[in-house]
DNA sequence: TCAGCCATGTAATGGGTTACATGATTGA
DNA sequence: TCAATCATGTAACCCATTACATGGCTGA
């Protein structure tokens, strides 16, 4: 289960650094927020490594850099990504995904050991995960009222509709795992 | 987004290896196998990595090591629990799950910068993942049919159950998608 | 004869996380 | 006055992956 399936020999975080870069030139800070407010459901990445890999992609020639001054604020790094940038970016983008095949999901694996718990505390993680899910669903609902008939978020209201789409599965399923286990002797 | 979510200093890989431990002795080998057969749709795990840790788990009094030999094959290994890395397991196993915040799909990173590539990349990509969710699908009624009758694999058939459930969302998501893409100009 | 299973590991590499560090400004 | 935001990074750590290595047995 290759977290990178590089192509060409860049990590995937990378490459979704330079395709917030390729929306225009950014700082380490802002591509941090950036991924927050949009791509984060979808990636995510911790500060320290977008600011470790700023420097990697300039040394490489896939963005350049440019200090700027601020008043009253720290300086700032501002990136731009460059054509060899854009480049790898969009062959990567265009290229088949890589099957990840293995879920890794600790609380599926708590339940697949159901069996070595007592019954209130598997109850309690469905729960969870289900309140958990419920949560994520109102939230991903008020996005979809702000972006749904935004015509430039459409690939990210597409993205957001399997957000949408999974919460919904996982209520349906811890529903239905919660009686049966309710109802159980 | 912390892989490890650790109760007592155990990674997820070594309390998974441990709760497949609580059902018997084991070799490395043998573990290995019983992840690919059982909790591989939930947690996966290098052959390596398998190696690696079990010299650990026996270290820090989780396990207990013992050669056995074989006619004809070379020696093996056998772990079994001990009564500290029974308690250890059952306790993380009790413990709420930390949630996942992020949710790193490298197919959903394409599709969210789905303006930046041609349409029929990303046509092909999603038909990619719908062809994925209905060859897994096809895989999970298949195992379905051999346990849902097999009250020993009550918890595993929960946990098939939202395979089944996950890869029936992604065709729906996947041919709604799709119909739009194909009729957008 | 050749693939594939049995069995166990080492080595190199890399991606990513948390914690630590610094320091000014602004609004509650 | 205290928390938060702007801004950038270093250091330590560790989890995990791929590739490499060895070698006998078994069945097609």
């Amino acid at each position: 289960m290759p977290v990178t399936e590089r192509a060409t020999g860049l990590s995937t975080t990378e490459l979704a650094i330079l395709g917030l870069l390729s929306y225009g030139e950014r700082s380490g800070y802002d591509l941090k927020k950036a991924v927050e407010a949009g791509v984060g459901y979808v990636w995510t990445a911790a500060k320290s490594q977008v600011y470790a890999v700023l420097p990697r992609l300039v040394a490489d020639g896939y963005a350049t850099a440019r200090r700027v001054a601020q008043e009253r604020l720290p300086d700032k790094q501002v990136y731009r990504i460059t054509p060899k940038g854009e480049r790898a970016f969009r062959e990567w983008l265009e290229e088949p995904v890589e099957e990840r095949s293995g879920v890794r999901s600790p609380f599926l694996l708590k339940v697949f050991f159901g069996a070595k718990m007592n019954k209130e505390a598997l109850i309690a993680h469905v729960e969870r995960r289900r309140d958990e899910a419920a949560r994520e669903l109102a939230e991903y609902r008020e996005i979809e009222q702000q972006i749904r008939d935004d015509p430039r978020s459409y690939f990210g209201y597409a993205t957001l509709r399997w957000g949408l789409a999974e919460a919904r599965a996982w209520i349906r399923w811890a529903d239905e795992l919660l009686r049966e286990l309710r109802e159980r002797p």
